[in-house]
DNA sequence: GTTGACGTAGAA
DNA sequence: TTCTACGTCAAC
């Protein structure tokens, strides 16, 4: 029998490893959890394959009872040195929306490691959002309340913050989205199937989901992305192809 | 205009 | 098959 408790644990475990050169991940826990799945259909479909080796090494997603979303708020003792220890302990991995890790094409995109470093401003490795999760913790250092509202503002903070920072958002990474932009346009007919996130755009690079918006609340019968990671986009209308629509309005 | 719910495309 | 999430519509 294995000492981990939750599967995914293992899973997180060999995700995070490779993943932060340091050994004392400050989010190999909880973030590790936020980030349980795999990725998604992104535009961006690069073959990098962040875990490495272990790309396959995700089990099956063993039917998780898939524990609601939301309560994304850590235990409100916590620091910003000691907030993944209760985690740990009290398995606040359920507590968040186990999310995946995205391919993060953009490693391979264009930026290139260099870019990556500039995008959120802490890019572990590829990681782009610890930065939210931080902006979070120092918000509610001292506030133990409205937790889940801090959260919320603190990921429009960071997702605000990176937006700023990062405006290779269309830039250098476009180049992969000029595959859905090309599958768009396709003669309007047969064009009119799903569209795929771009991936580079700031609410792309989000990796957890914050899990109180609605969207994550209300996943079960929403059936919608977390609306800090919604793709903007996907946000527009189907019509308007990238930022024509701005111009156009 | 916004939000929630549903169907289902698309990927694993 | 399961799972995530886009598109659409109804309700508000
Ligand atoms: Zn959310
Ligand atoms: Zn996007």
């Amino acid at each position: 029998m294995a000492p981990l408790r939750f599967p995914q644990a293992a899973k997180i475990a060999r995700l995070a490893t490779p993943i932060f050169p340091s050994p004392m991940t400050p989010w190999s826990c909880d973030n590790g959890m936020l980030w349980g799945r795999k990725p998604p259909a992104v535009n961006v479909n690069v073959n990098v394959n962040v875990n490495g080796a272990h790309a396959h090494a995700h089990t099956h997603r063993t039917a998780m009872p898939r524990a609601e979303p939301l309560n994304v708020h850590m235990p409100s003792k916590m620091s910003t040195d000691n907030f993944l220890s209760p985690l740990s302990q009290v398995g606040g991995a359920e507590c968040m929306n186990r999310l995946k890790v995205p391919p993060q094409s953009s490693g391979s995109g264009g930026g290139g490691g260099a870019g990556e470093a500039e995008r959120g401003g802490a890019t572990f490795g590829g990681f782009a959002l610890p930065p939210g999760v931080i902006v979070m913790t120092t918000l509610h250092s001292g506030a133990g309340s409205s937790v889940a509202t801090m959260t919320d503002s603190a990921f429009q903070i960071a997702a605000d913050c990176q937006h700023s920072s990062s405006a290779s958002c269309s830039g250098s990474n476009a180049s992969t989205n000029a595959s859905v932009s090309a599958n768009s346009s396709c003669s309007g007919g047969a064009a009119k199937r799903k569209r795929k996130r771009c991936g580079v755009c700031a609410p792309c690079r989000r990796l957890i989901n914050c899990g109180v918006c609605s969207s994550c609340r209300n996943r079960k019968t929403g059936h919608q992305i977390c609306k800090f990671r919604k793709c903007e986009e996907l946000k527009k209308k189907p019509g308007s192809t990238v930022e024509r629509a701005q111009v156009d309005d």
